[in-house]
RNA sequence: GCGGGUGUAGCUCAGUGGUAGAGCGCCACCUUGCCAAGGUGGAUGUCGUGAGUUCGAAUCUCAUCACCCGCUCCA
């Protein structure tokens, strides 16, 4: 497929509606209308988001020694985010002019010269039809402790906005019980909140969502080099999961559009249908963080290094990545139409999806090729009962043999195993004990014996 | 949040005031000896939701919810 249908917008339609129709992806509290700014994942997407979110950890935590994990609670306390900023920090009231459809800052109203209309801009202009002003604090607020009684309200606790907060404000017992020493990293994969004011493209901007996020720290002067060194660990990590470099863009992110605290910021962005958007930031956030804790909880959160005998605030490098995202962005890169022809040599269309074996939904179909026929039957039976174990598998002899690869295909699943004729030995014993594989991408088949199936499968998915 | 568009079967859609439809898909059976073949039968809808107008509303009006596009926003 050309590159350039990758951008198409029509095709954001056919994958949302395959997201549908397959069970990857669905509108949540769709029963009753729907819910804004939420996505519930089906049967399929959750085995794909499982997939992502498992060989993101192991690449990160399991086979790494200097990369501990944690799993913090949503629910935090207001001070954590009095100190990070995200209280009070950015929550200026807003207006809007519906003469003149701008949005300002009320409270400077009068200062501003409208770019479509000056002659009616907000505030210099009777014409001006302005809002009231409104809030834009983007957190969800809710209170912690059952009260029927509503002027005792409880204590207010907010869904968390980003999962980093909940390492910074934990680091010093991670620090004091894993015996981690700098440079190491802490990561964490959860749901974050944000009450977006405008929901869009699908699950891209969701109100709830989850995120893959690492604090990495280090020592002050090692802070720029090791950025750069994630930009390429994550962009490595993109390619692994089927998404290639060559359709991901890095913007280094220029002075003055950097959040305050960053030294140095690359957004990795990918070309969705509906346009180039980011994935992951990796961030260098220096000491500020730490050093915000450190102030307003009033408790010392340096490391003492063992081998200068220095005491210092560590730096962190945050490499972000947004877990929903990351789905959408290896749906978008798998779909694919293809034509082929069929069994009368006509030409059809062909939906599959070409999942990075590790991360589709299902590694392998086993059909087979009869239904009628019991030995075949009890032979893939038999391949179902051992592969089972390791991966996600799925046993199918409804309809024509074609129609249950085509099924797969629309799926993602790499592989189908087909127990024929000669695999029970009705042509002879050479091919006895032997089945096809079929793949995905090309629909050629290999012949393999029974035994080698599970080592030839692993040796592929993982 | 502003402006525009769209909501009818799982999906794509037809249906402009008078009994709720098609294609594909799905399920069962038959057929099927490797790429969405064919046959027979079957299930599925408070026409997004709620009010209003009308003898009668999928259809007209209003409100509301959701999705899409363009702005806006995105610590």
């Amino acid at each position: 497929m050309a590159d350039k249908s990758k951008t198409d917008p029509a095709r954001m339609e056919k994958i949302v509606s395959l997201c549908k129709r397959r069970g990857f992806i669905y509108q949540s509290g769709e029963l009753y209308g729907g819910l804004n700014g939420c996505w519930d994942y089906g049967p399929l997407g959750v085995e794909l988001k499982r997939n992502l979110k498992e060989y993101w950890w192991r690449r990160n935590v399991q086979e790494r020694d200097d990369i501990v994990g944690l799993d913090g609670a949503i629910l935090t306390m207001p001070q954590v985010l009095v100190a990070s900023g995200h209280v009070g920090g950015f929550a200026d009231p807003m207006v809007d002019c519906k003469t003149c459809k701008g949005r300002f800052k009320a409270d400077a109203l009068g200062t501003f010269q409208c770019k479509e209309k000056p002659s009616v801009c907000p505030g210099q202009s009777e014409k001006c039809q302005l809002t009231e002003p409104r809030q834009f604090n983007l957190m969800f607020e809710t209170k912690v402790g059952a009260s029927a009684d509503e002027d005792d309200a409880g204590a207010t606790a907010y869904l968390r906005p980003e999962t980093a907060q909940s390492i910074f404000v934990q680091f010093r017992n991670v620090v004091d019980s894993s015996r981690v020493k700098l440079p190491f990293g802490i990561a964490q994969v959860g749901k974050s909140f944000r009450n977006e004011i405008n929901p869009r493209n699908f699950t891209f901007r969701s109100r709830e969502f989850e995120q893959m996020e690492i604090e990495y720290f280090c020592r002050p002067e090692d802070g720029l080099r090791l950025t750069d060194e994630w930009l390429e660990a994550r962009l490595r990590f993109y390619e692994e999961v089927g998404i290639p470099r060559a359709r991901l863009h890095v913007l280094d992110v220029p002075d003055g559009e950097r959040a305050f605290y960053s030294k140095k910021t690359y957004d990795i962005e990918y070309e969705f249908p509906f346009g180039l958007q980011e994935l992951e930031g990796v961030a260098y956030r220096t000491d500020y963080d730490l050093g915000v804790h450190q102030q307003h909880a009033g408790k010392p959160l340096e490391y003492f290094d063992e081998e200068t005998k220095e005491k210092l605030l560590p730096h962190v490098v945050e490499p972000s990545a947004g877990c929903d995202r990351t789905v959408l962005a290896m749906i978008c890169e798998a779909y694919d139409e293809e034509e082929v022809p069929d069994a009368k040599g006509q030409m059809e269309t062909r939906v599959v999806l070409r999942f990075a074996p590790r991360m589709a939904p299902v590694k392998a179909g086993i059909f087979p090729l009869v239904r009628k026929s019991a030995g075949q039957v009890e032979m893939c039976r038999e391949i179902q009962r051992v592969l089972q174990p390791w991966m996600t598998v799925f046993y199918d002899e409804g309809g024509a043999v074609g129609r249950r690869y085509r099924r797969q295909d629309e799926i993602g699943t790499p592989f189908c195993i087909t127990a024929d004729f000669d695999s029970i030995g009705e042509n002879g014993p050479e091919l006895k004990g032997t089945v096809t594989v079929r793949h995905r991408d090309s629909m050629e088949q290999d012949r393999l014996p029974v035994a080698e199936l599970l080592p030839w499968l692993l040796e592929r998915i993982r």
